[in-house]
RNA sequence: CCGCCCUUAGCUCAGACUGGUAGAGCAGUCGACUGUAGAUCGACUUGCCCCCCGUUCAAAUCGGGGAGGGCGGACCA
């Protein structure tokens, strides 16, 4: 595979590259550059997450080295998110259906290097560097970096300021080319490539994947449970939940439901060697088959695609794509309880 | 260590002075209208009023104690 392959493998379906040369050159000059994401173990994870996890497979087949961290130590850290002592339960949950979604975009879980954050982060070395980032930045600049990440409130933890450092830090330790996340990470990626060159380790390259719209026309959110599809949602809720959503006609933006057909229906559908079909009643026009997403957005746009026969088919594909995650999940009901026993007891 | 303020619906808060077992907005649920959803209209739901003790026929409301949170001061030989 040529650079400018695995270059298009990487960068697909992403928000933001920093910079784009930058990673060109990475790739030209390595064979196996390293990737890390970090996921801090709070809330049960939704398929919101699968956006960033999909491509995991990309990174794999452009023969990136992956690694994931379960960043356990920045769950408590923002806002006590998860109480310290579910940080156990919780980490070993989001392994599993972190594995769960790489499975189902197709690429093998064995193939990507987990890490826990606490594994690392209490050694001296770690926490004298920390002590330092501490000491070379002001309130503002960290609050700043973090404010699309760490919960805000009237009266603000020192936890949520120590997360951007320690979150830059890590791409140190875990000695990563690329930093990827979602594009609520910019911020705080800023700040590491800012930091970073004087703390012994190269700015890293920066890849921020899009976070999807939520299903009632506004951002997706983790405390809003019509907002999004979760991953143990049987077939039934998926469907309302998409039928439920908003959805004008002919209208692009925003809009929920294309971007889950987008970044998550199509991507696995390329894997699976399918297209998408539109199960349309005679009298609208019967069916439609659909092999790139482009076309169906621009059905959709000319209101040749009805909202509701897009909803119907997009329900079941999703309902689907989670398929493998679901029954994973619900067949260790013990690791749910465990890590939110307040919601499943 | 000292002082002051806050704690009521999922959220933001009113009600406390002048005791009579609670209200608004938002959110949510359900209908109507749309070949979806939203918007709009109509209806509906929601509570250990932070905890304990006391006063009283009666306490969210008054008194005492406690817990959690916020703000300020003092200390800086």
């Amino acid at each position: 595979m040529d650079t400018a392959e695995r270059l298009d493998l990487v960068t697909q379906y992403a928000e933001e590259v920093i910079e784009e040369d930058e990673l060109r050159e990475l790739l030209e000059a390595e064979d196996d550059p390293s990737v890390y994401i970090g996921y801090a173990p709070t809330g049960e994870m939704h398929i919101g997450h699968f956006t960033t996890i999909r491509k995991l497979a990309d990174f794999l087949q452009a023969d990136l080295d992956v690694t994931v961290l379960v960043a356990d130590l920045h769950a408590h850290l923002d806002d006590e998110k998860s109480p310290f002592d579910l940080l156990d339960a919780r980490t070993e949950y989001y392994q599993e259906a972190i594995e769960g979604m790489v499975e189902a975009a197709g690429a093998n879980p064995d193939d990507i290097s987990f890490v826990r954050g606490m594994d690392y982060q209490l050694d001296e070395e770690y926490s004298l560097e920390l002590y330092r980032m501490a000491a070379e930045t002001t309130l503002a600049r960290s609050q700043r970096a973090a404010s699309e990440v760490v919960r805000e409130s009237e009266s603000p933890n020192l936890g949520g300021v120590i997360y951007p450092l320690m979150q830059s830090l890590d791409v140190k330790s875990l000695d990563a080319d690329i930093a990827y996340g979602g594009i609520d990470q910019r911020g705080i990626y800023m700040l590491s490539r800012e930091m970073l060159p004087e703390h012994g380790h190269d700015k890293p390259v920066c890849l921020f994947a899009p976070l999807l719209a939520g299903l009632t026309g506004d951002k997706m959110s983790s405390s809003k449970d019509a907002s999004k599809v979760n991953l143990t949602d049987d077939p039934d809720t998926v469907e309302s939940k998409i039928d439920d959503a908003y959805c004008p006609m002919g209208e692009v933006e925003d809009n929920g439901v294309l971007e889950y057909v987008r970044y998550l229906v199509f991507p696995v559908l390329d894997e699976w060697d399918d297209s998408f079909v539109v199960e349309r009643p005679e009298q609208y026009g019967g069916d439609l088959v659909y092999e790139r997403y482009e076309e169906l957005e621009a059905d959709f746009e000319s209101e040749e695609l009805h909202p509701a026969d897009l909803k119907s088919a997009t329900g079941s594909y999703i309902s689907e794509v989670i398929d493998p995650v679901r029954k994973r999940l619900t067949s260790q009901s013990d690791l749910l309880a465990k890590a939110y026993p307040e919601s499943h007891e």
